[in-house]
DNA sequence: CTAAATTTTTAGACTAATCTAAATTATTTT
DNA sequence: AAAATAATTTAGATTAGTCTAAAAATTTAG
């Protein structure tokens, strides 16, 4: 058993090993978990001593699998907790990432399976992320962006990369929401930046910074 | 804001506070806790410091208008999970209660709005409490019990006196569960006990420790 | 109404998580 | 390859919550 801060620091290190291979840097940690590096060091002597990570002194840290098993199972409640959030209580996909931050942590894993039962086997999460099933096995994310997407095609929206609630409100304002279909119209050859069109024929542009920023897959696929 | 171990304290004093008049004693609140009587007033002298609590050396506790706030907050939290996780997991009623506890703590107002709204404003919890509404009026429990019932009567069970999760695992096997119809077929002179008829024609002997902790109302009512 | 028993509080210590500031190690620059 | 810079760790302190054992106050019994 771990606590809810050991919880968390095994997460941050978890997305954090995603990104790269080579070991996490303790700054990067703190970083991520708005703390100090002395305390991170701290930590991660802790979570080596229980075989959660390994770490060598100014070295970096991997995850161990004993840990990856750990980290994956809260982002597994992380998920399912957001989409029962938007989908059954009805928030919008930007507001429930930090009410799942607090759920992620309390919930038995038998109320976890009613849950994910009960919201029928979602497999991604409001934001487009893989939700891991009970083995801890994750589908592969979408990882086409819109960026490379070709004039006059259609691509279905299926996720994000920037997660920060910034972006995702700018989405949710202009309709560019996941399951949302949309034609491409034109791309300008100097800044990349792209005119696209929604189902409902509105209009817009956006720049090649946010379309990088948007995973989608090939309309009908 | 408080923290969760606040918010623990509170919600012991609150239930121990409802049972009597007098100020609440420091080892009736360790007790109910499991901890000790010096850890309580360690935070009994915190409380009191926030205007939660009153405290008087060696005298007790009465718990403000402010602190009995919190505390109404967080059992409205814990009895609407218990409905959640009943009526929409398929929980039975003696195992939800664990998981509220946590669940109580966890939960943003505005999620609590929500997750209230979706369930069709439950006023009872599945043990039969009341259960307090947004500004914290809670509508009066019955106070009747089987064991006041008269032969030949018909009754409606809507609730429990004891909580032990004995007690209701007990009640669970021999299906006596809130919103059930009994008839009373006989009562002993000796020891008050009472032969019961269920809906479906079983019948069984229940003792007057029982039938005090079983809540009811007339049938029809 | 005093003495014994019980309850409550205080004193001092411990663990988990955090911080600042100083010391150490690693990396980059010239 | 030495000097400068950056990253990391250690040292020492702090806060929240807890504990045991001793001291103080209250209640109960004779």
């Amino acid at each position: 058993m771990q606590t809810e801060t050991e919880e968390n620091y095994l997460k941050a290190i978890y997305h954090l090993s995603a990104k790269r291979a080579e070991p996490v840097n303790t700054s990067s940690i703190a970083g991520s978990l708005s703390t100090t590096s002395a305390s991170v060091t701290d930590m991660l002597k802790k979570l080596a001593e229980k075989n959660l990570i390994e770490y060598e002194r100014y070295r970096g840290v991997r995850i161990t699998r004993k840990g990856e098993k750990i980290a994956i199972n809260i982002v597994r409640k992380h998920r399912l907790w957001e989409v029962f959030l938007t989908q059954t209580l009805k928030f919008r996909w930007d507001e429930v990432h930090s009410m799942a931050e607090e759920l992620e942590h309390v919930s038995s894993d038998e109320l976890i399976k009613r849950l994910e039962e009960y919201l029928g086997f979602p497999r991604f999460d409001p934001h487009g992320d893989p939700i891991p099933d009970l083995t801890g096995k994750i589908s592969a994310p979408s990882s086409l962006t819109l960026a490379s997407g070709e004039c006059d095609k259609r691509y279905t929206l299926t996720g994000v990369n920037d997660h920060s609630v910034s972006f995702l409100q700018y989405l949710e304002r202009t309709g560019l929401k996941p399951g949302i279909t949309v034609r491409i119209l034109e791309i300008q050859e100097y800044d990349h930046s792209m005119q696209i069109e929604l189902k409902n024929k509105t209009k817009l542009s956006i720049s090649n910074d946010v379309a990088k920023n948007i995973l989608v897959k090939n309309y009908g696929e």
